[in-house]
DNA sequence: CGAATCTCAGCGCAACTGAGATCG
DNA sequence: CCGATCTCAGTTACGCTGAGATTC
């Protein structure tokens, strides 16, 4: 439902008579509700495919990988998520047929995980209604998505994410 | 754990060699990291305090209140949450002895939280902790701070927010 | 042996659906 | 009677901890 005035602007309003530093408690909040409303939408774009945001970025990182194949560990820490949510991942993509759970051939301790052609094609077929749906980012134009880029990336950065 | 490389400018890179819209992709990815990065910073800054930044918020919306109270659905409404989770935040408030749950005087269906003598003395050693961190965003300065909330304000717009 | 890799059980939190009670 | 407000039960999902099996 939308409201007749900016509901942020009205708490960082009233934020500023009581309490300091309200840019960033302002940004903070623009953030958390833009992911809200950015994930909401992604996943309802996905879910006709059967996938949430989640599991999409971890096929297409199969998807780039040279092998099409790799172990839950190296996923882990591309995609940044814990080990065990590695593994929830996979087994609900393997579930839906998407990815084949595979031994390490050098490695007994590892697993593989690979994409198979049904993972393949639900990557191309959900990529192109995210794409055309301008990952629910319409509302920028290309310099202001790379300038949303460049001002989060020291957030990252600071974080040690890279 | 650290990489060499910014895993998200890989992603990229990858992405437009097969697809389309580098820069929304880059803008999407970058928004989820950064929220799970600031969330993840925020609950551990209010964990001691026994607070999620969900209650918090909810907790800052009563103080922001002429009465220190509001409706259930009222607060719904402005923390754009769920009517079953205000149940469940509120409830959880209460079990801290943050908040006290009374009947609405004109409106006997409506039922009202008010905030108690230690629900606002949490809410200011809480914004104490949050402020000394800079919600998180200490890398940035007010003027990036300032350019974030007007970048992510036409997607909150064009969703409906406001 | 220690370290790495993965899985499993369990907990906490949050969103949602569907149903129901109460009241305007 | 209809609609609004809230609660409860149950489902799903995700992230984390702690423990354990297996292998390097």
């Amino acid at each position: 439902m939308a409201l007749a005035f900016d509901p942020i602007d009205e708490a960082a309003r009233q934020w500023g008579r009581r309490w300091d530093r309200v840019p960033a408690m302002h940004a903070v909040t623009s953030l958390m509700r833009v992911q809200q409303l950015v994930i909401g939408r992604l996943d309802a774009i996905l879910k006709p495919h059967g996938l949430t945001f989640a599991r999409y970025e971890a096929l297409v990182l199969l998807v780039f990988s040279s092998r099409g194949s790799l172990p839950l560990g190296k996923m882990g820490e591309r995609l940044q998520v814990h080990p065990t949510s590695v593994t929830s991942i996979v087994q609900r993509l393997e579930a839906s047929g998407f990815v084949a759970r595979r031994p390490h051939p050098d490695d007994g301790r590892a697993v593989l995980a690979e994409i198979t052609p049904e993972g393949r094609a639900v990557v191309e077929a959900a990529t192109r209604d995210l794409v055309g749906d301008d990952f629910a980012l319409g509302a920028l134009d290309d310099g202001q998505l790379r300038a949303i880029s460049e001002l989060l990336a020291p957030v990252r950065h600071a974080a040690g994410d890279f």
